[in-house]
RNA sequence: UGGGGCGUAGACAAGCGGUAAGUCAGCAGAUUUUGGAUCUGCCAUUCCCAGGUUCGAAUCCUGGCGCCCCCA
């Protein structure tokens, strides 16, 4: 998969063991050779870092082996499906830079033969319609260790079942009086195997089919079936489905349907954050979190808005692997994935955060020059831009320390550092504040001599330093964005607690009074900036207007200050 | 007292009977007008445990142990 912005992304997949099943099976002549994969979501949700895994291996197998792969919405489920998600799935998918061209599925369009399959399961005597109530349904199918009792209702006659189920179809019967069941075996170890329900009556309007149906396939039934109608001939899921397997090849068995292989591989699980379906939505609907959308959240939608781009999501997907094991990712794995990507092509800018005030006592009043920063240095077609510099600047407040300790290297009185692109300062003096002595600002001289930040003399300083001027700088909003959760897993969490528990309050800190350099003002909304020595930021695509950046940090810079700090503190 | 799956470094992960790849993290050094980037070196005498087979086992066999999923 290639894309105009990065195009080493999947050249050399690494080996895993459903590559291989493919590999072999195209090798040795299976389906003609063809590959054809599906990407099946249920449109209830919102697709996560974990969807974009599987949405990597049903591609890039598409890709690699000159096949497709069809994009197939599991709407099978009336109540819970909306055209939000069907539009955001699709947007995402895009995003991830995939293309399923006019393979758009719905495994509604295919209700009309899906019934046509039951009644043939019912003529072969492979299907009942049941009469059992959901809670005796529920009895009758035993439990883990004890097998399940066969329903009163599962020899009825061939005839009867036909008439029964086309009655259930023309809607004469209430919801949940009857289902029809698979008869396969109430015995087996197997729990999906006992008689599994193949279809439940909901008199409910369906977004894509109306009121055509009052009778709706259940997910097992309605997968594999789907899955053969497009003759997919590698339909990949996650692990938990490896128990339905034997139910997925009854039904096409059964069935004498062209029969897909069904391969399972291990989700994914990210650290510091939750990738369930159900814990989502409830950070969504407890408005822990903004919307499915908000930055912090684990979503495609949501890790877009914060600035992560498509190809350092598809590189954790490659780096990650695919294997059987239950495993769980560092995040720190998708931090490297991003700053890998953006250091390549994200222009420098300057920006301060917490502004400190800097007064060049022996620079001219009243004077201004600008000076050329170099845009990226990794990427020599990135040019230069002009910086103003002035008497008054900002500097952070955390590159100055009054009593600073001995590994601290930046300004402090007396000493002298460099000014990125400028010259190179020495504070002079403090002013403090007048009640509660916080430093107000700093007097400093520079060196002309340094102009551009070189010293004619050869001397050295131990810090360059990012700085905007006072007076040329704009205002802007950051936002710090931490990880969601204080602990690696928050899935692992004890008796009686809750995951909210481990939410982390200072996931998001908004900084109002930063500064940034005037090119910032026209920040290009969803555009990728490494503010240098900072972290990679990205102008919000929906709150940052021209004149009015507002930043979300994507990802701090690796930081060996902060992490000689850390040591101290142990 | 059922069925299925999994156990290789702090986190991922190759390996498929010939003597433990790679990546992230970590550590040390070089370099550096970003304490960034880059570069170099180090980081599992051992593969959940115990037996066995073999000249040789992470790989094969036997028996344990542990973790995950399925009745919701």
């Amino acid at each position: 998969m290639k894309t105009p912005e990065s195009g080493d992304v999947g050249l050399t997949p690494p080996p895993n063991f459903i590559r291989s099943i493919v590999s072999e099976d195209v090798n040795t002549g299976k389906n003609g050779g063809k590959v054809i994969t599906r990407f099946p979501p249920e449109p209830n949700g919102y697709l996560h870092i974990g969807h974009a895994k599987s949405i990597c291996l049903n591609f890039g197998l598409a890709a690699e082996f000159g096949g497709h792969c069809n994009l197939r919405f599991d709407d099978t489920n009336p109540s819970k499906e909306e055209q939000e998600y069907v539009d955001s799935i699709m947007e995402d998918v895009r995003w991830l830079g995939f293309d399923w061209g006019d393979r758009l599925y719905y495994a509604s369009d295919y209700f009309e033969r899906l019934y046509e399959f039951a009644e043939a399961l019912i003529k072969k005597g492979k299907a009942f319609v049941c009469d059992l109530t959901f809670d005796q349904m529920r009895e009758y199918r035993g439990t883990l260790n004890t097998p399940g009792k066969e329903s009163p209702y599962r020899n009825r006659p061939v005839e009867e079942n036909l008439d029964l189920f086309r009655r259930m179809r023309s809607g004469e019967f209430p919801d949940g009086s009857k289902t029809l069941r698979a008869k396969i075996d109430m015995s087996s170890g197997n729990i999906n195997m006992r008689d599994p329900v193949m279809y439940r009556i909901k008199h409910e309007e369906h977004q894509r089919s109306g009121s055509k149906w009052c009778i709706y396939p259940m997910y097992d039934y309605a997968h594999g079936q789907s899955d053969s109608l497009e003759g997919v001939t590698h339909s990949i899921c996650t692990m938990e489905y490896e128990d339905h397997r034997p139910l997925y090849d009854w039904y096409l068995d059964e069935l004498g349907a062209y029969h897909p292989r069904q391969c399972e591989f291990a989700r994914l699980n990210l650290s510091n954050t939750v990738l369930s379906k159900r814990r989502l939505l409830r950070l969504v609907n407890e408005g822990h979190v903004a919307g499915w959308s908000d930055p912090r959240m684990p979503t495609l939608a949501g890790m877009r808005r914060r600035g992560y781009t498509p190809e350092a999501i598809r590189n954790l997907c490659e780096r990650i692997g695919v294997g059987k094991k239950e495993s769980l990712v560092d995040m720190g794995m998708l931090e490297f994935c991003v700053r890998e990507d953006l250091n390549k092509r994200a222009p420098r800018v300057m920006g301060v955060l917490r502004p400190l005030k800097v007064v060049i006592d022996n620079y001219p009043e009243g004077k201004g020059e600008y000076l050329d920063a170099i845009n990226n240095p990794e990427d020599p077609g990135a040019g230069k831009r002009k910086v103003p510099f002035s008497r008054e600047l900002y500097i952070e407040q955390e590159d100055f320390m009054e009593a600073p300790p001995k590994q601290f290297f930046r300004l402090a009185p007396g000493r002298e550092v460099r000014l990125r692109y400028a010259y190179f300062i020495r504070c002079e003096s403090v002013v403090k504040g007048p009640d509660s002595g916080e430093i107000a600002e700093i007097h400093c001289t520079y060196d002309p001599a340094t102009r551009g930040g070189d010293s004619p003399d050869g001397r050295k300083v131990k810090a360059t330093l990012h700085w905007v001027s006072a007076e040329r700088s704009i205002p802007a909003v950051v936002r710090l964005y931490d990880s969601l959760f204080v602990n690696a897993n928050p899935n692992d969490v004890g008796e009686g607690e809750d995951f909210i528990s481990y939410l982390n309050p200072n996931s998001l800190e908004i900084l109002t009074s930063c500064r940034v350099e005037p090119s910032l003002s026209e920040a290009i909304p969803g555009g990728h900036y490494q503010f240098e020595r900072i972290g990679y930021f990205t102008a919000d695509a929906v709150d940052s207007k021209p004149g009015k950046p507002v930043f979300n940090r994507i990802v701090t810079l690796k930081d060996e200050w902060v992490k000689i700090q850390k040591a101290e503190k142990k």
